[in-house]
RNA sequence: GCCUGGGUGGUGGAAUUGGUAGACACGCAGGACUUAAAAUCCUGUGGCACUAAUAUGCCGUGCGGGUUCAAGUCCCGCCCCGGGUACCA
């Protein structure tokens, strides 16, 4: 009986949909017992045009595994699939095409649930969703409109109704709040009653934590677009690599900011990556220091700078502030006038990217004016220079060369006094460079003298908050999230203005607001976002609405939420159930989203928590990033001759010096044979690479020559060569003794192989159909489980794939006789065997437990081969290993399953239990001998008290054997794992 | 610069808490079966030395030190590769 995982696997999923196999029992659903739950995510997909490739399903599967094992245990299993459906390219696509960007969406959704499928991924489909759909995006919408009614309390610490904050405000005005804000003025109670609508409603736009202000963004004009920060990677577009520029613009924001503390705090109580949670520490970028006043002379105006170091307040040599600094025109004097208004255009029109690039060109200008020192009264130069963020801080800083590596480069440039306050514990050269590091003591600094930098950082505050000068603070690098995009293909937003202008959430009963029909996916001639576009889309039939949509992310912040409960439509998930299935307790996904939606969707979850919808406030307490997988890119060797590049083609294995000759020798006989003449020079300008695909470019019957020298062939040959490569002449050649030739065996062209990232437009893309087509999902499952520890990145590279393949293959045979017919033994095990099924069980199920789904799949190897080994076909052994084996293979494993005479899916099997007194037995390994110390190494199963151990270790006959005979004084027990037995 | 992950045979990778380094697989070599091939099965496979063979000895986890009876693993000092991030004061 032959091994033919088609058929299997058509049988296995008709089993399964059949039974509805992997259905998750919600509390609210009649057939519900109290089970304990487990939630298993996979960070859902953008559907992209391109299909899966292999590495897209590499988390699905280890995510699978943990599901199935879940199951196996007797849990409710929770394991949901669907599509992070808005996103531009289909946006992009519907622009060029004219198409609705919902039947492209749809197409490619269509397409992944196919290839998903394929691979046997156990998700439970009843509740798949779409971020698309108007059924989900109403609750987005719904979610948008509890953020606008909302600010956030600072003294209880949480977000509350807007409506609390009115009643505040009508009865003592906003003196006394404690509220997270982006408000300027100051008003009473009284002040607050004299205010018209519209500027009450500015005020409140100050403290929602779904606001629309006036900000610099990151203005994206080819996308036409304005990007979140975490959507923008050096400069460019995280999406297309398009120029990005710092405008100031009115656009929608979500105060994330208000939850920093808190979001920085949550990352101790989950269960992620080290270098994830400090990912997400690093964009926080919490920082403690000091803001402190400083006095502009003869001036009214006052200079707020932020610094950590107030311990270097005696070095300061000089101020900045940065080129959009408010204050910058009033300061400036009539002298510098012309200089600073020229640095300021120019700050301004240097490109996000730009002033990235040129981290070390320093600029800067005077502006004339002067500020008093605070302690020492005496005069310090304002300059301006974009070295300073205005967007970070106050927008302005205290410059100490001494002990600042840009205020050093700055200083030394400028000419400006660099002076030492801060003796460094080792040698220190302060000609050649600034002492940035936090450690040392203070000199020339008056009252600090002597102190260590700590001590006198807490001093300097002290003093300067008992003058007045300023206070202690705390920064984040985090910035409040830009929330609304130019674009069509996107949830809009369920905002509409008055005859005022003022802005106003929609009513809940009208959602959700659904995506008009628009004749084109661009902006209109004014520049208005497309839908602008849409005709008789009016609130009410007469308000306006917003023609913003909300960004990518919008969707995917709480999607978690939904698979909850996703058929309900009367709130986006009932109570019971979300308490029900509360945190997710394994979520795998990529690690590109650390700073982006990791950090919204905690933050959502935090503000839902908030106002009581839910009873938790991290979303996600076990986090595995999969690594990525690489694509092996093949490259082309070409010959570039007399200028005409990329004729002539060799492989990489042939030597370089000798193919030059080959191919002049080529030309000549060519030409000679052709036209009669010879060449006698040619130049061989270069040799490079070329990815695969050029030679159907460059292919000319003419001259086309491929060269292939015998000998270690490392490389594998191009899997498909391009058509025409047929029709290039071969030649046949021996030179200097050496042969070079195209046989019938050796017709293999090489090409060069690097790692790269897996993408259509490397040619490097392999496709998981075209594997599962030829070696079936089983293997293919197993096989990139396979490839090494889930969280590194690594190639795909086929050559290994037979191995899994024949160990399925094997694990089949096993139980098939010589006619091919099913047999099973119903003999009784022996103890070799059962020692051998329960050592795989513990190693499989911990292999499992901790994520090393490469060694679980090496053990069921050593297995399959010993049980061939002990020709082993018993019912007994089988039947555990079946269970045992599912989570990895489910379609081979349900196919067993069945031949058995089980009728039952395997996945509700419990997962066998491993037997701890079978494993003591055969624990023992070298003894080591030291100092009359003889040493064990034991392996010690789970749980034994050591008086057992013990007992056993003494009785044992390779004990006795290793003690010759003689009775140890005594067993120590060294750490968990050794045994010292003293003679 | 800072933060992070990594460096182990010809290759992908094992070694869970410091306890036989190289599991398992690929590749390679040899053998069985076969007219032959494919498939399958068996044997060998880190390096060096020695041996008819078994056995044995020495070296060996990027480099240099250290702790320990014992180090791929822990500590100190470097080198190289990947990823993230950055005038964040």
């Amino acid at each position: 009986m032959e091994y033919v995982p088609k058929d299997i696997e058509d049988k296995s999923k008709e089993k399964w949909n059949q039974a509805n196999a992997y259905k998750a029992v919600n509390p609210s659903d009649k057939e519900f017992s109290q089970q304990e739950k487990y939630y298993v995510l996979d960070m859902f997909p953008y559907p992209s045009g391109a299909g899966l490739h292999v590495g897209h399903p590499l988390g699905y599967i280890a995510s699978d595994i943990y599901a199935r094992y879940q199951r196996h245990l007797g849990k409710n299993v929770l394991h949901p699939m669907g599509f992070d459906a808005f996103g531009l390219p289909a946006e992009q696509y519907a622009i060029q095409t004219g198409q609705h960007p919902c039947i492209t969406t749809e197409k490619n959704i269509a397409r992944y649930i196919e290839q998903l499928n394929k691979i046997g991924l156990s998700y439970d489909w009843n509740r798949t969703l779409k971020t698309c759909d108007a059924s989900y995006y109403k609750w987005t919408q719904w979610i948008f409109i509890q953020l606008f009614n909302t600010w956030y309390n600072k003294k209880s610490n949480k977000a509350e109704p807007i409506n609390t904050l009115i009643q505040h405000f009508e009865q003592s005005g906003n003196i006394n709040i404690q509220a997270e804000s982006n408000i300027k003025q100051l008003f009473t109670a009284k002040d607050w009653q004299g205010f018209s609508e519209k500027e009450k409603s500015d005020i409140l736009m100050c403290y929602r934590l779904a606001y629309h202000s006036e900000a610099y963004v990151n203005w994206c004009a080819v996308l036409g677009t304005v990007l979140a920060n975490d959507e923008v990677k050096d400069g460019v577009s995280e999406r297309g690599g398009y120029p990005v520029e710092r405008k100031l613009m009115p656009q929608w924001s979500l105060r994330i900011t208000a939850y920093a503390d808190r979001l920085l705090n949550g990352l101790e109580t989950v269960n992620w990556s080290e270098s994830i949670k400090e990912a997400q520490r690093n964009w926080i970028g919490k920082s403690e220091g000091a803001e402190i006043e400083f006095v502009v002379k003869n001036q009214t105006e006052k200079i707020k700078v932020f610094t950590t170091r107030p311990d270097t307040i005696f070095g300061i040599s000089y101020l900045v502030l940065a080129p959009e600094h408010p204050i910058v025109n009033a300061i400036t004097n009539a002298e510098q006038k012309t200089q600073v208004d020229a640095y300021v255009q120019y700050a301004k029109n240097r490109s996000e990217r730009e002033r990235q690039a040129d981290v070390n060109k320093v600029t800067g200008q005077f502006t004339g004016s002067y500020a008093i020192h605070p302690l020492t009264k005496q005069e310090i130069p304002i300059w301006i220079a974009d070295y300073v963020l205005y967007h970070y801080g106050t927008g302005a800083v205290m410059a100490v060369p001494a002990h600042d590596s840009r205020d050093f480069k700055f200083a030394k440039i400028f000419g400006l006094p660099i002076k030492q306050v801060i003796q460094p514990p080792i040698e220190w050269d302060f000609l050649q460079q600034s002492y940035d590091e936090k450690n040392g003591t203070c000199i020339n600094s008056e009252f600090i003298n002597g102190l260590p930098t700590k001590t006198a950082i807490q001093k300097v505050i002290e003093e300067i908050e008992k003058r007045g000068y300023g206070k202690c603070v705390t920064n984040y690098k985090l910035r409040d999230a830009v929330f609304g995009r130019q674009r069509y293909w996107g949830e809009p937003i369920p905002i509409f203005y008055d005859e005022n202008n003022i802005p106003h959430t929609v009513d809940e009963t009208d959602l959700p607001i659904t995506l008009p029909d628009i004749d084109k996916y661009l902006p209109t001639e004014t520049g208005e976002p497309p839908l602008a576009r849409a005709k008789n889309w009016k609130y009410k039939n007469q308000y306006e609405y917003e023609n913003t949509t909300m960004p990518g992310w919008a969707g995917s912040s709480w999607y978690f939420l939904r698979y909850m409960d996703p058929q309900n439509n009367k709130v986006f998930a009932d109570k019971i159930n979300l308490d029900y299935w509360n945190q997710v307790d394994l979520y795998v996904g990529g690690s590109e989203h650390a700073t982006g939606h990791l950090l919204y969707a905690r933050f959502w979850t935090m503000f839902l928590y908030d106002l009581g919808y839910l009873n938790f406030q991290e979303p996600f307490k076990k986090l595995i990033n999969q690594g990525m997988i690489l694509g092996n890119s093949a490259f082309v060797k070409v010959v570039t001759i007399d200028g005409i590049a990329n004729i002539f083609y060799i492989s990489d294995d042939a030597d370089e010096d000798i193919a030059k000759k080959i191919i002049q020798d080529t030309i000549n006989r060519t030409l000679r044979a052709q036209h009669n003449k010879n060449i006698d020079e040619i130049t061989i300008e270069r040799i490079g690479f070329a990815y695969r695909h050029r030679p159907i470019d460059y292919v000319d019957d003419n001259n086309f020559i491929a060269i292939t020298a015998v000998g270690d062939i490392e490389n594998k040959p191009i899997k498909h060569l391009p058509s025409d490569f047929n029709k290039a002449q071969t030649i046949n050649i021996d030179y200097n003794n050496s042969y070079y030739y195209i046989s019938e065996k050796e017709n293999k062209f090489l090409c060069h192989r690097e790692v790269e990232k897996m993408s259509k437009s490397k040619f490097n893309v392999v496709n998981p159909d075209d594997i599962i087509e030829k070696y079936g999902a089983d293997t293919f499952r197993m096989f990139e489980m396979f490839l090494g520890p889930i969280e590194m990145h690594k190639p795909f590279i086929t050559s290994g794939i037979t191995g899994v393949y024949n160990f399925l293959r094997k694990f089949f045979r096993l139980y098939f006789n010589e006619e091919g017919v099913f047999y099973l033994s119903n003999e009784k095990p022996n103890e070799e065997e059962l020692k051998l099924l329960h050592r795989s069980i513990k190693k499989i199920r911990d292999d499992i437990e901790r994520f090393s789904f490469n060694t679980g799949v090496s053990n069921f190897m050593i297995l399959v081969n010993k049980l061939q080994e002990l020709k082993c076909n018993k019912k007994e052994i089988l039947e555990p290993i079946i269970i045992l084996i599912s989570p990895f293979a489910p379609f081979t494993a349900e196919y067993l399953w069945s031949l058995t005479g089980h009728n039952q899916c395997v996945v509700h099997q419990p997962y066998p239990h491993y037997n701890a007194e079978y494993l003591v037995d055969n624990s023992f390994n070298y003894p080591v001998s030291f100092n009359g110390k003889t040493r064990f190494n034991i392996e010690l199963p789970l749980n034994m008290p050591k008086e057992q151990v013990e007992q056993i270790v003494l009785a044992n006959e390779q004990t006795k054997k290793y003690l010759n005979n003689s009775n140890p004084k005594k067993i120590i027990f060294v750490e968990k794992k050794i045994i010292n037995i003293v003679l």
